[in-house]
Parts: structure tokens; sequence; C-alpha cells
DNA sequence: GTACACTAGCTTTTT
DNA sequence: GCTAGTGTAC
């Protein structure tokens, strides 16, 4: 039963579809149905008889990966299961995990998240006896990755006089030594990072070209989603793997790349033509998901965007509804604006919460939001944020399992060596990390001869913690993953010290065990899995985010709320863009360059697109940051868009506008109790229209006004080179001692 | 060696 | 408003 594709497609999507040979590169337009191409481009594949082993599809992230392994299922059945699909980084972990041994690691090796990679290089700055302002972690680590996402090695960074001038430049001439350091403590341990993931792959291919031969033949047909966010080191990859047959097919979108700041370098796909002279191109243009309005209003946002391919996206649907603006007086206001408009529009439309969707820039604005929505009895799901891998709990256990399939694992060692207690302190630990360093010895090494190493008496909960760890790895090579780790969580006595807890907290970190032990369990039942070993599971879960896992878990409709970057790809009747004020949107960290500033304009873009039926627009004039009140300016952004496609709503203040569901605003919020908030210095909420004064020209005995601690009068003002303080007693909150060049004050 | 209290720094975005 | 890391008392 052949598909037609003609029937199916329209003439550009079905021209990608059948060009199944060669090089080939589609721009797809936002909403221009790019995965329903790659869909049937696969299926195409597989009609014409390719072995679906033969197929690699990388995406981005693992949720389109699964969707669209899903959709091709659908189209061509079980097959679809054969395909090698997936993230860059789990698809090239799964091959590391049968090639590593070739490049010296071992193939149990460790993946170390975010949060390990800072530790670790937090621990060689102290040892370094660096300074730990100056050497932040973040910031180190930042051009350690950008070096590995450039291919950059050790040496070559150590040797490269352009890098060199710059560390000093930045009064940071030991990041080298830095990057050296952490490798070599991340070899020893066994470790990759997730640049590693792609960075030794490539080291992997370079070095063995009897391996890089193998994969050339197993992939015949290389397939790469959102190409746009490719980093250099991927690039590498797809190109190397693609040498041979030259089949290789990047979909991408230059208005959507979001990545720059993950070292995605745009030129990949600006440049694809140079290294594939005898390149298809198909531009997929037409809109299918959105109104006309959203589609125009999309289109004049981006066009403030110098750097760009050439490219005209339109929609043949309705023009739809005007895009509505919203302003806020405070956070919780817009939060309480966008739960009423999502609750009336459910109504009013017979919607589910399925159709809802809020985006914001920041993880951090979810809070506001979510109170709002509760109050409202708004199902609401939040994908992104603090994962539940990341839970103190989670860790803890992870770090015992990764320690039981590689004991070098640094990090783990460290995190449990002493929990539950043990009787192992600090100084005991700096003394086994010395002699580990002294005598060349992986921190294992030392801990489980720790009898060589320390007198008995401190000598003999190390030894006893070793065995324990010994005894673990001797059960996982015997059992599945689940039994291994359930009787490690027994064993070690999470259990027993979560279980004792009875506080709140202790019963849910108590549940998250067993949740995570469930979900082991899930892992192991899944009877298409080939390796059921605790290393295999490890592998997984290290590469996936919390988004991936919330949509098996969350049953019943619900509100989505993301950020934007987790948004991209996916679409929603309706979109809510909250906090849409300069300095969050775009980020203050972003402005001040015009590449980046640019980059920002592309995450509104893909934002704005998400729509498919009413989007709609809100910002605040003030706003909880860092448990502070502070005044914002409505972002440039909003200027941008054409205002013939703008309904902009004054209206809002701190009065609801009668709406025939008042009544239920009112009984919900009364009803539903919610969780006292942590009480703010006082009640006191600045008008809608706050704006600070010049308050160059301020005198003693003034009368000002705050957006935070309402009405005052200035006490005294203190000149210190440069800067200005007042001491103002405010009628509510009593004295404060504000510094006039930060301070918002409205002079009365 | 442990338990608790306090403070500093922080927020971009993700694999 | 949080949390990781440090300091202080037992």
């Amino acid at each position: 039963m052949a598909l037609d594709y003609h029937a199916l497609l329209n003439p550009s999507q079905a021209a990608a579809v059948l060009q199944t040979e060669g090089p080939c590169m589609i721009i797809a337009g936002a909403g221009s149905g790019k995965t329903r191409v790659l869909t049937y481009r696969i299926a195409h594949l597989l009609e014409q008889g390719v072995d679906p082993f033969n197929i690699l599809a990388l995406t981005f992230t693992n949720k389109a990966a699964k969707e669209m392994r899903a959709r091709i299922e659908k189209v061509v059945g079980p097959n679809a299961k054969n395909l090698w699909m997936g993230t860059f980084h789990s698809v090239f972990a799964k091959i590391l995990r049968s090639e590593a041994d070739k490049i010296g690691y071992p193939r149990s090796f460790t993946i170390y998240d975010t949060q390990d990679t800072k530790t670790l290089i937090g621990q060689i700055v102290k040892e370094l006896e660096l300074d730990d302002k100056l050497y932040k972690a973040s910031t180190v680590l930042g051009r350690i990755s950008a070096a590995k996402n450039k291919l950059v090695s050790v040496q070559q960074y150590l040797n490269d006089p352009v890098i060199k001038q710059d560390d000093e430049a930045a009064m940071r001439p030991k990041i080298g030594v830095l990057y050296q350091q952490y490798q070599q403590r991340c070899f020893k341990a066994g470790a990759m990072d997730f640049d590693d993931l792609l960075f030794q792959t490539n080291v992997l291919f370079r070095d063995h070209p009897d391996i890089l031969n193998k994969y050339q033949n197993k992939f015949r047909f290389v397939m790469v989603d959102e190409y746009q966010d490719t980093n250099y080191s991927q690039y590498l990859i797809t190109r190397k793997l693609a040498a041979k047959e030259r089949n290789i097919c990047v979909v991408g979108d230059d208005a959507q790349s979001i990545y720059a700041f993950r070292g995605a370098d745009i030129t990949n796909i600006l440049n694809f033509e140079k290294d594939y002279p005898e390149l298809n191109v198909f531009k997929l243009e037409q809109n299918y998901r959105s109104t006309k309005n959203i589609v125009w209003a999309a289109n004049s946002v981006i066009k403030n965007n110098q750097a760009q391919l050439r490219k005209d996206v339109f929609s043949d649907n309705e023009d739809g509804n005007l895009i509505e603006v919203i302003k806020a007086a405070s956070d919780n206001e817009e939060g309480k604006l966008i739960a009423q408009s999502i609750y009336e529009d459910k109504m009013n439309l017979h919607l589910s919460y399925d159709n809802f969707a809020i985006l914001y820039r920041t993880n951090a604005q979810s809070r506001a939001m979510e109170e709002s929505l509760r109050k409202l009895n708004i199902r609401y799901k939040i994908v992104g944020g603090l994962s539940f891998y990341q839970r103190k709990e989670i860790k803890d256990l992870v770090a015992y399992l990764r320690l039981t399939v590689n004991p070098n694992d640094e990090q783990a060692l460290r995190r449990v060596i002493n929990y539950p207690k043990r009787g192992i302190g600090d100084t005991t630990i700096s003394k086994l990390i010395n002699s580990a360093e002294e005598a060349n010895h992986t921190l294992w090494e030392v801990v489980s001869n720790a009898e060589q190493f320390l007198p008995a008496r401190v000598s003999n909960p190390v030894v006893g913690f070793a065995e324990k760890i010994k005894s673990y790895t001797a059960v996982a090579a015997k059992e599945d993953a689940f039994e291994a780790a359930k009787f490690i969580a027994k064993n070690s006595g999470m259990i027993e010290e979560l279980y004792a807890d009875k506080s709140i907290e202790g019963l849910s970190r108590y549940e998250n065990i067993q949740e995570l032990l469930n979900g082991i369990k899930e892992y192991v039942d899944d009877h298409e899995r080939e390796d059921k070993s605790l290393g295999a599971f490890l592998q997984d879960i290290a590469l996936v985010t919390d988004s991936d896992l919330k949509d098996a878990a969350q049953e019943g409709e619900a509100v989505t709320m993301m950020t934007i970057h987790s948004a991209k790809g996916l679409e929603f009747r309706n979109v809510y863009i909250v906090g849409m004020e300069e300095n969050l949107f775009p980020s203050q960290m972003m402005i001040t360059s015009r590449a980046d500033l640019e980059e920002e304009r592309r995450l509104f873009y893909v934002a704005i697109t998400r729509a498919e039926k009413k989007l709609t627009l809100s910002y605040a004039t003030s706003r909880y940051q860092w448990g502070n009140l502070r005044s914002c300016e409505k972002s440039r952004f909003l200027d941008e868009i054409d205002p013939q496609y703008l309904n902009v709503k004054f209206a809002a203040g701190p009065v609801v506008s009668e709406s025939p569901f008042q009544h239920v605003f009112e009984r919900r919020s009364n009803l539903i109790a919610t969780p006292p908030r942590k009480t703010v210095a006082t009640k006191y909420v600045a008008p809608a229209d706050f704006q600070p004064s010049d308050t160059s020209n301020l005198q003693a005995g003034q009368r000002v006004e705050h957006a935070k601690f309402g009405f005052g009068k200035v006490a005294t003002l203190e000149k210190q080179n440069g800067t200005v303080k007042a001491i103002i007693q405010f009628e509510e909150v009593g004295e404060k001692t504000l510094l006039l060049s930060f301070a918002k004050l409205r002079v009365l």
C-alpha cells in the first residue's frame, strides 16, 4: 500500500519527501509542517525498502524524538521501533557506551550533569587556591564548554595565543589550567560531561577510521532536525557520518535559532551548500498552524533582524482574533488576569485546559502564575524547572547507583561517602583526597584501601563503606536495575533515614524515592528493552529532562507552563506570553550586543508562532525579583509588532472588571486554600502607573513614594564617593537606607 | 564529628 | 525566595 504523498502534502512538502537520495536542506518556516515532512520522508524511505536500522534521525529534545517516532509508527507500524532516533546526546552516548574503551574511557562511564560539573570545577578552583569570585564555576564552565563545542582540546586551548589573550584580558589567565585539570579529573573518574559526549565522539571518529567506517555503513541515511541549533561539534559528527553516502537531510529555520548561547552556530545552516554543492533545497513557507494575524505579527517582529535567510511565511487560515496585550500592575495581578482569561475562554468556547499554554522567559516566573491558577482551581503542569532528578534525595540515591556501576565516579563518591552519617567527617575526607592526589590514585582506590592510608580508628567506617559499594557492584552484576536499586536503597540506610523523618518534606522525600524505584521497575518491565542493567538505566536518566517525564506522569487535562525554549516545536490553541518587560524579555544580559538581541528576538518569534488561534501578551509594571518589588517597563518587542494586529487592553488595574464569571472567581478564591506565602514586609502595592522620578535634586525633608515601601519622608542624605545614600522614614515599614542610584522613588 | 543557623549570591535559556 | 556553602556551638 503505497502512500500518495501528493494527496497528503503540498507540492514543496511532497518534493522534499520524495528527494531521498543525496544531500538535502529543508528550510521550514514556523508551523509549515516540518515534522509532517520528516515523518513521511522516513516512511517513504522504509517503503522503498530501506532497513530502519540504517536510518539515523537526530533531534534536540527527547520529546521531539519520541513524538516523531510515534507519528512514524502511526504511518508505518512497529517497524518504526528500529529506527535510530534520538537526541544528539543520547544517540552518541549509546555509541560511546559500546566504544568508549577505544578512547580510554570505561564503557560504564558516568555522565556528569551540570551540577556535578560545577561542583568539580569549584573543587579544583579551591585546590589551586584561585579566587572563586573571579573563577566562578559557571564562568569557567562556560569557557570550557564553548571550547569543547568548537572541538578545542586542552592542548590547543593552552597553546592558542588568541584564547590566551582573551582569558588574560578577562583577568582569568588560569582557565586553561582549570580546563586541563578538569578534563584530567573527569577522565580519572571515568566521567563525561554533556559536551564530552559529542567531543569524545569526534575523537573516536577521528582516531579510529575503522569505527567511523562502521557507523558510516550503518547510517546510510542521516536526518537532522532543528539544524540551525547545531554547534560545530555536532556539525562535524553529522558531516563525518554522511561523508560516504552523502544522504544527509537537514531541516531548520534560521529564524528559530535560539541556542547560540550553547554554541549553536547559525553558519552551519547558512554554509551547508558549501559542503554539498549538489544540494537540493526546499522551502516550506506556508504556515498551517496559525491565523493570519498571528503570522503577520510574527513576520513584523522578525523583520527587525538583519541576519536572516529570505523567506515569506504566509497563512491561508482565517484572519482570527487580534493579539491581545494585557497590562498589569504587578506580577500577581498579571497571573490573576491570565488565569481569569483562561477560565473565561475555556467556559465560553468549551475548550480543554490542554488548549492553553503559558510561556515565559525564565523559570522563576512560574511561581506567580502557579498561585493564580491554583486560586481558580485550574489544573496546570510545569515543564522543566527543577527536575525530578535534581532533587536532593534522588541525587543521593542516584549517586549510590552511579558509584555501584563506576566506583571511580568522584562526584558520586563524595556525595554519599558520609550519607547517611557513618562517622566519616570532613577531615577524614580531606585526608583521603590528599592521599589520592599524592599517590596519583583515584579517590576510590584510596577509599577502598583506606587502612593503608589512615589509622584504624578512622579508617574503619571508610573500609566499611567501600565494602558496601563492592557488594552493590556484585549485586548489580547479577540482577537487573530494579532489583539492584531496591537492594541499594535499603542497604545503604537511605530508606530508613528518610522513613524516620515524619515531617511533610521528609514524607515527600520518601515518596520520591519510591517513585524513582517505580520508575526503574517500569524501565525494567519494558519488554522491548534489551539492556536492563543498572548502567543502561543510569545512561538513560542522565539525558532525560523533566519535560520527558511529565507527559506520562500527568493525566487529565491541564494548562501547560514552560519557558519559551522548551516550547519550541510545540503548538497550542491559545498561547499566553507573559512578562513582556524590558530586562526580562529581552533579558538584560542579552541587550548588550546586536547579535544577542537578535537571538532574543528570534525567541520571541518562536513564542508567537506557537499559537494557533489566540495569542495574548502581557506585562506587569512591577514585579518581585529576589524577593523585592521592582518596577518594570514594557518590552521593546511589544512596540515592534505592527499595531494593526494588536488589541491593547489598558483597563487592567487592581479592580477586577465585571466578568460573567465574577462570582466564580470570588467564591473559588475564598474556598480553595492557598499555601501561605512567606509574608512580605508590607502590603503596599504601587499603582499601575508608578513612575520613578529624577532624584538627583532630592532634599532632606521631602515626601517620596517607593514602589515597595510606600510613602515616606527623607530624613538625611549622605554623599559617599559619587553615590548618594538616603535614609527615609516610611509610614508603614519604618526607616530604610536606600541608594538613590538604585531606589525607584517618586518625589511628591 | 555533628547539628543548626546564617549569609551570599543568584536567574537566562538546555543536553 | 531559594539553596549551597560557611560559621558556631555542642
